[in-house]
DNA sequence: TTTAAGTGCTGCGACACAAG
DNA sequence: CTTGTGTCGCAGCACTTAAA
């Protein structure tokens, strides 16, 4: 068992060895004072995590630095439609799939899971699925755009650890925040939000974020800032109209591949 | 009266795990 | 090794109540 952990010796590891590296160590953390059972890992995860943090951050500013800084937007750009791209062309895959998936149970029509299914509206029960798949799989869309910036860990690519009730941990104002992204302001239902709210708290400088502007806030804590769309992006270094372009373009894609499968 | 906040309900996909 | 099952996190919508 080592006795101190310092990200100069994370960084040459792989992930995998990361994990086992940081699972070891979160073993000795005390969380007797941490009322919630099950936020015990994640407590120790965050302890462990935000130890290291300062200096992985300032590693991978100046790697930024040194090779094609994201600053340059021609670069940003680049990195970020690659990920739409890709996005598109997989989503676009699942949808032609989706759609034989569902002509396949409509034709058979064992045990309906739903009013479309039983009611044999293919076009419905797909858009309900689409919709649905489509945001979900986007969730995960923006941690990885949000992770093309150094200012930025995403604990389970990063780490292969998932922390419960942080999706991302971020470097700004000199502080390393531990936060929720989520796609809307009003991301979150409400039986959901008292669970979030306590998953945020048992960490410094707890942080809500949604990636964009839009909808109205379901999330409200006297001591946990949120922020939404813009303001998040910069704080993080990145362009704010890029994003939203290449999202643009990148459902509009969407759309049309799921026009032509429905006129089918 | 209109708007905002709070709550409960729904379905889908990913994942872990047990049963076959 | 495959298949079924349960849990969790993701999302949107309807409704009620309180505040502006």
């Amino acid at each position: 068992m080592p006795t101190e952990l310092v990200a100069e010796t994370l960084l040459t590891l792989s992930i995998q060895e990361r994990k086992v590296l940081i699972l070891n160590h979160a073993l000795l953390i005390d969380v007797t004072h941490i009322a919630d059972e099950d936020l015990h890992t994640a407590y120790k995860y965050g302890k462990i995590i935000s130890s290291i943090a300062p200096a992985y951050f300032q590693y991978q500013i100046a790697q930024d630095n040194q090779n094609l800084s994201i600053i340059e937007l021609d670069i940003q750009s680049e990195l970020i439609s690659s990920k739409t791209d890709k996005f598109a062309d997989n989503f676009i895959e699942w949808l032609k799939a989706d759609f034989q998936k569902k002509s396949a149970i409509l034709e058979h029509h064992p045990n309906p899971r739903n009013l479309f299914e039983l009611c044999g509206a293919k076009l419905l029960v797909t858009s309900n699925s689409v919709t649905r798949s489509l945001s979900t799989k986007m969730g995960v869309l923006w941690e990885e755009i949000a992770n093309i910036s150094p200012y930025v860990i995403i604990p389970e690519f990063e780490f292969g650890i998932k922390i419960t009730g942080i999706d991302i941990i971020l470097f700004s104002e000199e502080q390393v925040k531990f936060a929720q992204l989520k796609t809307l302001k009003g991301t979150l239902t409400g039986s959901q939000v008292p669970r979030a709210k306590h998953e945020l708290s048992i960490h410094q400088n707890p942080l809500f974020i949604a990636a964009f502007n839009l909808g109205d806030w379901t999330f409200n804590d006297s001591k946990i800032p949120r922020i939404a769309g813009k303001v998040f992006w910069e704080k993080i270094h990145m362009d704010y109209n890029l994003i939203e372009n290449h999202v643009r373009n990148m459902l509009q894609k969407i759309d049309k591949a799921f026009t032509e499968l429905a006129a089918k």
